[in-house]
DNA sequence: CTGTTAGCGCCTTCAC
DNA sequence: GTGAAGGCGCTAACAG
C-alpha cells in the first residue's frame, strides 16, 4: 500500500488531544466543545485523514455494505433496479455490492459468504431464489439467516420481506388489451419453465382467455427463455404449426423483440398481420419498429422499495409489510392493434 | 447481527489447539501436522467457521476488493466488460464493487474514499477521467495515487496503466467502409463536446475523407450526447438543413439506432436512401431493423485484461506494459449498402 | 467535556 | 510443529 497510513492518531497528535476526541468529532461532534473541534477539524484537514473503514467495521461490526445477487448484469433489466437500490442506500450511507451470479450456485454461495464473513451486512435477492447449501441452510449455519429482501420474485414457502409486481394481474392485463382489441387467436411465448415469473405470467394469460370464453390451445404456447432468439424460435415453431394466430403476447421483451424480427422476416407486417405485447418495458421497447406494446414495471421504484425495507429491517430488526406489490400498467405503443377486419 | 459470532478461537477450543494453528491450517496448510490439520478441519466443518474478512483485512491492510467506476451500470455497453472483469477477479480471488458514478463528481470522490479508506485495493475507470479534487490531488493527499487502470479512454497527461481500443483507427475504418461502398456525402453525428472519445471518432471519420478526397463539410456534423433521442435529433437537423447526405457515421450505436428511427419517419429507407453505421455493437445492434453495420468491440476481453493489469499492478507493484490497445473489428450488417444509382 | 483503556478477530513473529 | 502475545485502527464504556 503505498496509500501512507494516516490513523487517528496522526490527526490526535497534531491537534493535541486524544484518538477518543478526534473519533467524538467524527460521529458526535456536538458533545465535543467548539474550540478543540475546529482544532481536529483542521488536524483532519491538513493531514487528510480517511477513517479507516475496515477497523471500524471490525469495531461495530457492521460494514454498510449491502450485496445485491443479480443473475445478470448483462440484462438491462436490472440495471434500473440497480439505480433505485442504490439511490436509496447511499441516502442511508449504505454502499452496495453487486453480485453478478450468472445462475451460477457456486457464485451464489460465494456471495452469501460474504455476508457470513462480515463483508456484508445483508443481501438483496434478485435471482429468485435464496442460497441455500444442500442442507437447506444458508451456507452452513441453520437458523441464523442474515438480513435479505426477496425481489421481484415470490419465493413459496419462504416468509422473508418481499418486494415485487403483481405478475399474474399484468398478464392478464396485457392479455385482456388484445382481446378487447378484438383478438381471438392468441398466442404465448413463455420464459424458462421452472420460473415463477413464466408460471404466474402464463396463469395470468389463461386467466384472460377462460374469462372472454376463448379456449385455450396448447399449440399456441411456445416455449422460450426470455432471450431475443428464444422469442424467434416461438414465433417459428407457433407459424410452423398451424393456423397463424392474430396476435403474441410475450413473457418478456428481449423474446417480443424477437419474434417481431420473425415476423417481418416471414413477410408479416406488426400489428396489421400480427399484433405483439411484450412484458418489462426495457430500454429499447419504444425505439424498436414498431415501438412495443408492453407492461411497464416501475424499476427504479422497486428498487428504491426494497432497499427502503433492508434499511429498516438492519436498523429495527424487522419490518412491518411482509410483502410489497409495486403497481404495474400496460403501455399501448404501436405493436399492437385491431386484427385485420376480414 | 443475528449471525452469531463463531470465530476462530471457537474452533481454536473445539480442535484443542491454539488459534495460530487454525489460522495455519487455513493459509498454510503444509506447516501443519497431517494429525493437527484433520482435527481443525474436522472444527471448521462442526462450527461452520468462515474467516473475519474485516479483521482479515485490518491485519493484512488489504481487502481483496477492486472498485469499478463506471458512468452509469444501466447502460449496456458496460455490462460486458464488466463480466469480464470479474471473470479475472474471481480468478485470482478478488472482489469488484461496481461504482455507478452518474458522471456525478461528488459519487466518483466518494468512491475514490472507498480506497482511501482501505475498503477496496484499487480502481478500474471506465469513467473517463481520474477522481481528482479541486487541489489535483486524489481526494486529499498529494503523491500517493492508488493502484489505478484506464479503460477504454485515453487520459492525456497521466501516466497510469491503460486498456482501451484505437477509436480513431476504428471511426476511420467504419467511414472508409461508406466510402468504399460509394458514398460521398456522409454525414457523422458526434457524442458529448469535451469527450475524448468523441474528438479520437470525430478525427478517424475525418481523416478517412480527407484521403478519399472528400471536402469535409461542417453541416454534416451534429452533436449528440451517446443518446437515442440525440441521435433522432441529429438526423432531423442534418436533413433540414441541406441536401440529404447518403450514409451516416454514429459515434456509438444508440444514437445509430435513433438515427434509423428518424429516418423512417420521414420516410426514408435504410440502407436504400441512407446507410447507417453505429460504433459498439451493443446487444441490441444485430436485432434491430434493419440490423446494423457497427463497430465491434471485445468488451469482454477489454474487462479482462484491464482486471490483470490490475492483479498484476497490485501483486508485483508495478505493470510491464503501460498502454493496451485492443483490435476492434467492423461488422458488415444489414444497415449499409451501396447508395441508390442515380 | 476529555483522556484512558479494553477489546473487535485475526495474522505473525518469536520462543519453545 | 505448536503456543503465546503483540498489535492492525478504531469505538465505546468508564473515569476523571
Amino acid at each position: 500500500m503505498a496509500n501512507g497510513a494516516i490513523t487517528i492518531e496522526d490527526v490526535a497528535r497534531l491537534a493535541g488531544v486524544s484518538i477518543a476526541t478526534v473519533s467524538r468529532t467524527l460521529h458526535r461532534p456536538d458533545i465535543v466543545s467548539e474550540k478543540t473541534r475546529k482544532r481536529v477539524e483542521q488536524a483532519i484537514e491538513a493531514t487528510g485523514y480517511t477513517t479507516n473503514a475496515m477497523a471500524r467495521s471490525l469495531r461495530t461490526m457492521q460494514t454498510h455494505v449491502i450485496v445485491v445477487l443479480v443473475p445478470n448484469i448483462g440484462n438491462p433489466f436490472f440495471s434500473e433496479i440497480l439505480l433505485g437500490i442504490e439511490a436509496v442506500a447511499s441516502a442511508h450511507g449504505f454502499n452496495i455490492l453487486i453480485g453478478n451470479t450468472d445462475n451460477k450456485p457456486e457464485r451464489e454461495k460465494s456471495f452469501a459468504a460474504y455476508v457470513r464473513g462480515h463483508q456484508a451486512d445483508g443481501m438483496l435477492l434478485l435471482n429468485g431464489h435464496v442460497p441455500l447449501d444442500n442442507g437447506g441452510r444458508l451456507q452452513g449455519r441453520p437458523a441464523a439467516l442474515p438480513p435479505m429482501v426477496i425481489m421481484c420474485e415470490r419465493i413459496p414457502g419462504l416468509s422473508l420481506p418481499t418486494v415485487r409486481i403483481d405478475n399474474e394481474g399484468a398478464a392478464h392485463l396485457a392479455t385482456r388489451h388484445l382481446i378487447e382489441l378484438g383478438h381471438r387467436s392468441i398466442a404465448h411465448i413463455k420464459g424458462p419453465e421452472e420460473n415463477i415469473l413464466t408460471k404466474d405470467r402464463l396463469a395470468g394469460y389463461r386467466r384472460a382467455l377462460e374469462e372472454a370464453g376463448i379456449p385455450f390451445e396448447a399449440r399456441l404456447v411456445a416455449p422460450g427463455d426470455f432471450s431475443i432468439p428464444s422469442g424467434q424460435r416461438g414465433v417459428e415453431r407457433i407459424l410452423d404449426e398451424g393456423p397463424r394466430p392474430t396476435a403474441v403476447f410475450c413473457s418478456n421483451d428481449e423474446m417480443a423483440m424477437g419474434a417481431i424480427v420473425a415476423l417481418k422476416q416471414r413477410g408479416l407486417s406488426v400489428p396489421g398481420d400480427v399484433s405483439v405485447v411484450g412484458f418489462d418495458d426495457i430500454q429499447f421497447a419504444g425505439s424498436c419498429d414498431p415501438p412495443l406494446t408492453t407492461i411497464h414495471q416501475p424499476r427504479r421504484h422497486i428498487g428504491e422499495t426494497a432497499m427502503a425495507l433492508m434499511v429498516e429491517l438492519l436498523e429495527s430488526g424487522s419490518v412491518p409489510e411482509r410483502e410489497v406489490v409495486i403497481e404495474t400498467e400496460l403501455l399501448q405503443r404501436g405493436s399492437s392493434g385491431p386484427p385485420r377486419g376480414p
